[in-house]
DNA sequence: ATGATACTTAAGTATGTTCTTAAGTGTTGA
DNA sequence: TCAACACTTAAGAACATACTTAAGTATCAT
């Protein structure tokens, strides 16, 4: 299945960015709160709400709140997609060598030297 | 094996934009010349080599110059740099999530409704 | 009720990103 | 030689990001 582009931009957008993977690896240890995440991190709370917000509207963060405190948790579905989105490539790549393979196979021995080295 | 961060920063910033994504898509497809990458793009030529700077300043993409014309590959061991970190994070959450299950396990099934529901 | 807690909102600043156009460099083919 | 070609460089406009501090709003414990 197809991946809309924008998914995309926002996932990768917000894992390219310390602060924010540092918050994704909290979360993966299992659920926390905002001063959870914002404790080992050298910047103001509100930054972290900003952070938390980008995470969030990538599809990687939900949360809720409950009385004052509000809890977060990863939602792993979305990280497969970014990471299906890396391994389609892969694939496809590895795919297209084999073909190369293949057509320098068929071609013989004698004249392998055309385009490429050995991956 | 641990990544350092700055290498990540710039993996998936390069990533979190769907011109250069579309670069990727073409390379994978085998190497191609920087007009080539342009040809598709709705944007100056300037504008593509920028996006190519950015893509190979995160090891993604290499390329040299031949006479006039610059050709470009894709770098695949850097896109499983990527794909390691969000896999290795996968890994931990599943982990996680079965000591979780032998936790509830161990406590008997009639008092399951504790703090997280099904996967 | 009152103060502490846990955010939340607003506003401002500095910096970074993504494009543009214009002009420049080195290569190649006729 | 000389014009077309394939970038390359530079500079700037427009917008986005990543913080900051200051002030505000619920909630909770006493």
């Amino acid at each position: 299945m197809h991946i809309k582009a924008v998914t995309l931009d926002r996932m990768f957008h917000a894992l390219a960015d310390p602060a924010r993977r540092s918050m994704v690896d909290r979360l993966i240890n299992g659920p926390a709160t905002v001063s959870d995440l914002a404790k080992p991190l050298a910047m103001s709370l509100p930054a972290v709400v900003q952070h938390l917000a980008v995470l969030e509207n990538s599809g990687l963060v939900k949360s809720e709140k409950t009385g004052r405190v509000r809890t977060c948790r990863i939602e792993p579905k979305a990280l497969r997609t970014a990471e299906d989105w890396i391994n389609e490539r892969r694939t496809l790549w590895e795919r297209r060598l084999d073909r190369l393979g293949e057509f320098l196979a068929e071609m013989g021995d004698s004249d392998k030297k055309l385009e490429e080295k050995k991956p």
